[in-house]
RNA sequence: GGAGAGGUGGCAGAGUGGUUGAAUGCACUGGUCUUGAAAACCAGCAUACGUGUAAGCGUAUCGAGGGUUCGAAUCCCUCCCUCUCCGCCA
């Protein structure tokens, strides 16, 4: 959410922020709406000041026992022009809010501008790509030739797009997920938070994936959703709240189901466990001082190398253009990890500074020692990492000719000390 | 899910229609005193918005949202949350 008063104080730098996002300026309607509601409200104001000073001189003059009905017909007269002056202040409020609700926040100046996923910028590519003396297989052949992953079981119990894993590959994926748990909170110093993964709307709003994207979303018949990110339930777990600045950075981190309906993902991916309609995620979301909200965000990105550096997986690190960012953010790293099914790199964590756009749409503030004012924090969230796409790498990165799978050496402790499933 | 009790400032806790943004205590901040500290004493101490160059002034906020009233923390309605008891349950 944006602050009305920055726009009306910046229209220029705001126009070209959110033009660069492909979208029109939109300053001049926002300023004419936040003048007109501001006109509105002083005025109001003064005639509640007025029907407060008439209301109070008839308390007195009731104690004295004096006539009040000349007092009583003022306010009364005050009331019905109130009302009408009441009504419009509301929809020009909810109007502006409407309209403010919807735009994203602006790229940070380092965020490149485009409008496809060509146009992202890679930065670096780490570490190196297995070469195989055989034709690599993709995970879904290597999956069903293991009898560790059904699609066909899944589609009768859920549909399209679920995987039911079973045996070694399961037990792999809860390896990877306590591994990463392990990293994060070990050598990260993010806390383990285990949060609802059904949510009210306002946090939704909170972070952004509502009022515009509903649709992505799976909503329960108790008005309660599923979360598309532990992003949702850990960003707001300070929402509504003033935190004393010594507690800053906050640093939390869960692993969780997601839920996304992908509405709009048809054809895509359609093949294996890329894309699914539910995955495990371990995510890391920090909670910081706007001063270090630069710096915090490179150590989050480099948390989440980590995983991929200890697991010895090929990636590049990508930087998001403007076309690609997501509602939230202001910059977005993005990990791509090396699929030699695919031949190519693809997402597996996604690493934004949102600045304090969540934070003023959910209230988050902090109060640095015995200031008056409290300022918005910085949030930032990143995925450390996607587990089902980690899974997809471990067993594409390290599968042998005979179609075995050779279990990275960080993984055996989680795994009761075994080297190959086959 | 049923029955009951309750939600007031950082905390505790008054207040049941009238000049109450809200007594009092604690905590906190500044000062006096003291060699220093404690104690004591004095003063200050909510948030958001509007308005103004500013000092300031104003509006709203006593779980949330509506309503009654000239006037609501106080009365009415709806919802949320907490606690106790019962039921159900991993």
């Amino acid at each position: 959410m944006h602050d009305i008063r920055w726009i009306r104080e910046n229209p220029i730098t705001f126009d070209s922020a959110i033009e660069r996002r492909g979208l029109r300026a939109a300053s001049d309607e926002l300023i004419e709406l936040d003048t007109q509601r501001r006109e509105v409200q002083t005025e109001l104001q003064d005639l509640q000041t007025l029907r407060n000073e008439t209301s109070k001189k008839i308390g007195i003059a009731k104690g004295k026992g004096e006539e009040t009905r000349q007092l009583m017909k003022e306010v009364n007269e005050l009331k019905s022009k109130m009302l009408g002056l009441g009504e419009t202040e509301k929809t020009l409020s909810a109007e502006l809010n409407n309209l403010l609700s919807e735009i994203p926040n602006l790229p940070s100046h380092d965020t490149p501008s485009g409008n496809r996923e060509e146009d992202n910028v890679e930065l670096r590519v780490e570490g190196k790509r297995p070469k195989f003396r055989f034709e690599a297989k993709d995970h879904v052949t290597l999956g069903e030739n293991l009898s560790g992953m059904s699609f066909e079981r899944a589609g009768k119990l859920s549909g399209a797009r679920f995987v039911v894993l079973s045996g070694p590959l399961a037990r792999l994926e809860r390896a990877l997920a306590s591994f990463m748990l392990d990293v994060q909170t070990i050598e990260y110093g993010y806390t383990e938070v285990a949060p609802p993964i059904l949510v009210k709307d306002k946090a939704l709003y909170g972070t952004g994936q509502l009022p515009k994207f509903a649709s992505d979303l799976y909503k329960t018949t108790e008005e309660l959703w599923l979360i598309p990110t532990a992003e949702v339930p850990l960003t707001n777990l300070v929402s509504n709240e003033i935190l004393p600045e010594k507690e800053l950075p906050m640093r939390v981190t869960a692993l969780t189901p997601c839920f996304r309906s992908e509405a709009g993902a048809a054809g895509k991916d359609t093949r294996g466990m890329l894309r699914q309609h539910q995955f495990n995620k371990v995510e890391l979301v920090s909670i910081c001082h706007p001063q270090n909200s630069l710096e915090e965000h490179e150590r989050m990105l480099g948390a989440a190398e980590q995983i991929l550096k200890r697991l010895d997986l090929a990636y590049r690190v990508v930087v998001l253009c403007t076309g690609d960012l997501g509602f939230s953010a202001q910059k977005t790293y993005d990990l791509e990890v090396w699929l030699p099914g695919q031949n190519r790199y693809r997402e597996i964590s996604s690493c934004s500074n949102c600045g304090d756009f969540q934070a003023r749409r959910m209230k988050a503030r902090f109060r640095s020692g015995n200031e008056k004012g409290a300022q918005f924090v910085h949030t930032l969230n990143g995925s450390g990492l996607a587990v089902g796409r980690c899974l997809i790498a471990v067993m594409e990165n390290y599968q042998n000719k005979d179609g075995s799978i050779t279990v990275p050496e960080e993984l055996r402790p989680y795994m009761n000390g075994l080297k190959f499933i086959n």
